[in-house]
DNA sequence: TATGGACCCTGTAGCAACTACAGGGTCAAG
DNA sequence: CTTGACCCTGTAGTTGCTACAGGGTCCATA
């Protein structure tokens, strides 16, 4: 298959699935470089953006935050630097992702305890969730 | 033990561990009633200000949105009507979560294997990881 | 009585990471 | 030559707060 000379906005956006106003935003903070424009003034892009914005919508996909995805860049950029700080900035961010899994767990288990003991009692006031929502102390009736 | 009369917006952010900003945000979008003023033109809470205020922070915490709390503490206030709708809404709540906890999962499952990939080659140039957030057809090299 | 510090007030701007307009211009097909 | 699909800039909205700036109030102590 053959490459295309340039691609439009749109182009870009269909090949990396991502939203014409993301790419410009990615642009507008220093996340893609601006490309070259058209005598229309159209933004015209090479296969270098299309390799650049594929890593950051792939590190994106992945949960990395912005500003891990331009550090990540930055290392990429530099060939002949050690390894180790792409390591760091991956590792640290699979024990965030596992802090979050641990967090979201706990917060399951204790919204299916709640919805367990919903009783389906007729009405609201004798609801087990709303009395599961309302901490003990501030509970009315005793 | 005995209840105060009223308490401060302090009181209220000791109390349900919410910073007072929180508290007055959750009033401009009329998840608390406006509470009566003093002389000096401070909010005065009463005890059903903090069940309230309870609730919601409680609901937070267990991920529900803001409008999801909002209809949880409509439903609550009519307590004659039936308890399915309350149900309804945690349960569907604990269906978003499960699918987060899905996503998360298999995110963290990629970003342990792309990783454990990594071979510490001395320099970025052969590294796994970057190369892992390069897209296949976008890598360049072939 | 003055003053200091802790508290309170309103209003607005900032965060992340986009998304969605409004109000235009460009371009290719028919 | 017009229609419709695309592109442009700039700004405001989203969620759920948080953080000021620039004031006012209250109370205890010197």
């Amino acid at each position: 298959m053959m490459t295309k000379r340039s691609l439009t906005i749109g182009d870009l956006a269909k090949a990396t699935a991502t939203k014409v106003e993301t790419i410009r935003y990615y642009e507008r903070i220093g996340l893609l470089p601006a490309p070259a424009r058209t005598q229309g003034n159209y933004r015209s892009y090479t296969a270098d953006h299309l390799r650049r914005l594929s890593f950051v919508r792939r590190s994106r996909e992945l949960g990395f935050t912005i500003e891990q995805v331009r550090a990540l860049l930055d290392l990429a950029d530099q060939r002949d630097r050690s390894c180790a700080a792409v390591d760091a900035i991956a590792r640290e961010h699979l024990a965030e992702v596992d802090h979050k899994l641990a967090d979201l767990t706990a917060l399951r288990r204790e919204l299916d305890e709640i919805i367990g003991r919903c009783r389906h009692g007729a009405v609201v006031a004798e609801c087990r969730i709303i009395e599961a929502l309302a901490p003990t102390e501030a509970r009315s009736g005793h």
